[in-house]
DNA sequence: TCGATGATTGAG
DNA sequence: TCAATCATCGAA
């Protein structure tokens, strides 16, 4: 399957957000040196994060050691720790009038490898599976290791590929912020089975 | 160094 | 509603 090409990611963090709903996660985790294992799950909620327009944004006050692969390539993982337990996974977007971005992938719906899914998140449960940022990444143990892995190649054992075209798409205020709250940057696919049954 | 904070989660 | 838990960042 193929991957959506890097100039994808070269345009409004906001619209790459949008259009990356109903695309694929796809976490290859090497098995031996011939084969590995397939975790994916379709992305139905993202959330967008600027640069100096953005006061929510990691890369608001600029530069540092963990948001660089915001200010990076667009295309790449984004991954960092919160909370003292969980990675989030995000992928660098941004147009050319800014100089950082990036999209937080906040929610799959399970689709190949659930089972492995299930024993990395110690859980059975199918609706709290993959249903926030922090269970993605221990879903398909995803950690800093990733960060700044090539999302634009298939090759990669953290990549997007294509999927379905989106449908019916809402925007949201995000969740779990204290500044920017106000601004609608989260966007949900409503015509999912996993969100319908989740009630987002 | 040191204290405050956090793009979360799970339990109560 | 609230505690767990620690990397990150900026101030001292």
């Amino acid at each position: 399957m193929s991957c959506p090409h890097r100039s994808f990611y070269g345009r409004s963090t906001t619209l790459v957000a949008k259009e990356l709903l109903g695309k694929k996660l796809v976490r290859r985790i090497p098995v031996t040196k011939y084969e590995s294992q397939r975790l994916a799950g379709l992305i139905i909620e993202t959330e967008a994060y600027g640069f100096n327009d953005d006061a929510a944004s990691h890369a608001y006050k600029g530069l540092t050691p963990r948001n660089k692969a915001m200010f990076g390539e667009v295309g790449r993982a984004y991954i960092y720790f919160t909370y003292g337990n969980h990675f989030c996974v995000n992928v660098s977007a941004r147009s050319g009038e800014f100089k950082a971005g990036a999209v937080l992938i906040r929610a799959l719906e399970p689709l190949e490898g659930i089972n492995v899914m299930k024993r990395y998140r110690k859980n059975n449960d199918y609706l709290s599976l993959t249903s926030g940022p922090g269970k993605i990444t221990q879903a398909l143990n995803i950690t800093k290791l990733l960060n700044e892995c090539d999302m634009t190649n298939a090759d990669s054992d953290l990549h997007i590929e294509f999927g379905t075209d989106p449908q019916v798409i809402i925007a949201k205020k995000r969740i779990g912020i204290t500044k920017a709250v106000d601004k609608k940057w989260r966007f949900v696919l409503v015509d999912d089975k996993y969100n319908q049954k989740r009630g987002v």
